[in-house]
DNA sequence: TATTAGTATGTAAGCGCTTACATCGCAAGG
DNA sequence: CCTTGCGATGTAAGCGCTTACATACTAATA
């Protein structure tokens, strides 16, 4: 018996030694055995003090504290995971991370994640959707605990791919009735209807919009319908050349503008999918000789922090961005901790109104 | 010897259950074994089949190519990372992901990364250091492979951390002779002198800064450091009333601004540590009926995309934020892919003249 | 004092992969 | 026809953890 050890530990030590050169490693990391021999108790024992203490007595608790110290062990993430199917990580794909209202969002939604002991896993799509699909996949296969994605609009891939993998997913940004994952938002037509009542209520009767682009964006798509919603409910005309859908960027907005001017009879008001789309129409304006709020009313949709200090200040819709990163992690945390069902929700997104819009002369 | 290894196989499904009910899977996912059953082969093949497809049959490798799409296989990544010690995963701490250049670095970085099939795991520190280590300690947990950090000026037990972890890491934005790591950037300070050195130029002797925040942030301590070098370099005086520090904000800006205008003999040119502070200095002047540049000259630092569309256009310097990322994440993906080490970098941060710098009067 | 609960450890079986090494064929060379 | 060599497969030993279960104690109860 005594020696059947031996010669174990001896093939052992062998494929340990060929192990080690195979990995090129030159000084071994110290592992969980290292510690429970140097601390002279099980690994069972050092994997109990190190996550659940209370479970340990103090006096081992802290011998293993020290050898941990000592040797500067530094647990594997790789094999906790696969051992105990945890990851403590939530992975996120977003469309891009230049853009300040995602980024407002990530940010809490990371800071709230790591308050935690998650880490935020991040991924960007471009907008593309085999693209994101592939993002999906890696996420899933690198075994998140948790999925957070952008709007509603996903590859019916996405769906399927979170679907079987069980894994707990929000949706942020939207706002659904019936979304395939719970949904973590706002309502961006209301908010949108909510802007043209008041251009409506302004005098306002040829209203127009640059749109951001809709394709695979729900919240575009929102916006826009939200405008038309609120053109139809009050009697007006959707008239189709007084709605354009652009790119996410200032130039695109001065063209946005330049195209709703060509048009016979030019809109007094223009809503605008977004700030930055809103701060091009204003400048394209400003080169023009447009007067705006005088000639022109302009609302955008953001709120971004550049537009309180434009003069005029942008009259615009405050994306609650931050309250939905934190509820999203908040929500998916205490799913993960004891299983509280993930609920769609939906914050308040204010109307800010401030000096683009005036009465139609 | 049959009795034997149907036992094994009893002792071993029972195991299998237990630990099914323990994790509370329903249907077990696929692994290799699952796949190399239904295909008839080995799970070596399968693994080869999968990750080196020249080293399998053609035959074998398209058998197994049908099972895992029937079966739904997705691999699991904390499995793969534990056997092979690679996780395909580089970590990146930075300040915030609120910041428009760094995200379009990061976007950069991530893109890159992304087509030579690496995840980045993107995680904040909000300019708060002990919070960063403990960021660096968890991704080195995590087993990344790599690893990304936003400028030089980070804490001891970081650079311990990366070293004793012997992980490859790359910090970007600055520029140093001597850095812990390789070193991927432009020279703040050299930028910042030039700028300076343009305001001289133009007959400005009383040249004030309304720079960023210093502490722990070596960016903003060397764009200063450039500005006091330039001055000096000029010989005129670095008066330290005309010198402040703000964090990032218009309003800081703002406030910049009326700080250095109640010094006894204000500055006729400020250069600003960024553009967002120059631009909240612009605002201030707007408000206050000083005509920028005939009053005074503003200089920022980024080239943020709204400040060609400002008007007057906000002279400032060019930060090449996409090549960087790109940059860094190829240099890392070289050294895991043929151990080529990873060389610091310099790239150019072209000065940008617009309409806010003009002669003195 | 014998018995019963706990409570604190230890033992060892996996988790799902990768990969060194052993085998097995088969074609080419002697 | 028998080696030799080499490419294609299989075998099985880990990777470093977690955790169910067994065991050893201790203290409280009958």
């Amino acid at each position: 018996m005594l020696m059947k050890m031996t010669g174990d530990n001896n093939i052992t030590e062998v494929a340990r030694r060929t192990r080690r050169r195979r990995t090129g490693a030159a000084a071994k990391k110290p592992t969980v055995a290292d510690i429970a021999r140097a601390a002279g108790v099980s690994t069972a024992t050092v994997s109990r003090a190190l996550n659940k203490p209370d479970a340990v007595s103090a006096k081992l608790r802290n011998k293993v504290a020290r050898k941990v110290r000592e040797l500067g062990y530094v647990p594997s993430g790789a094999a906790r995971a696969l051992a105990s199917n945890r990851s403590f990580t939530i992975g996120t794909v977003i469309p891009t991370l230049n853009n300040a209202i995602f980024a407002a969002s990530v940010d809490a939604f990371e800071e709230t994640l790591s308050r935690h002991g998650y880490t935020l896993l991040v991924t960007v799509s471009n907008y593309d959707r085999p693209h994101e699909i592939e993002q999906v996949r890696r996420l899933l296969e690198r075994g998140v605990d948790g999925l957070m994605l952008i709007g509603l609009d996903h590859p019916e891939e996405v769906w399927q791919m979170i679907e079987r993998s069980a894994c707990p997913a929000v949706a942020i940004w939207g706002h659904n009735d019936k979304p395939r994952v719970p949904c973590i938002g706002f309502d961006n037509a209301a908010a949108a209807e909510h802007a043209v009542d008041h251009l409506v209520e302004l005098g306002h009767r040829r209203i127009g919009m640059v749109a951001g682009l809709s394709f695979g964006n729900d919240r575009a798509r929102a916006r826009r319908a939200g405008v038309e919603r609120a053109l139809a409910k009050h009697g007006l005309p959707v008239v189709p050349a007084l709605f354009t859908e652009k790119a996410y960027s200032h130039d695109y907005g001065r063209d946005g503008l330049t195209e709703l001017l060509s048009h016979g009879a030019p809109p007094t008001a223009i809503m605008c999918g977004n700030d930055v789309l809103a701060m091009g129409v204003m400048f394209e304006a400003r080169d023009r000789g447009i007067a705006i709020p005088d000639d022109l009313s302009v609302v955008g949709f953001d709120n971004l922090p550049i537009t309180s200090q434009l003069r005029p200040a942008l009259t615009t819709i405050e994306v609650p961005s931050v309250p939905i990163g934190m509820a999203s992690a908040n929500a998916i945390v205490a799913y993960l901790t004891d299983g509280s069902p993930i609920q769609s929700k939906s914050f308040p997104a204010p109307f800010v109104m401030r000096a683009t819009t005036q009465s139609v002369r």
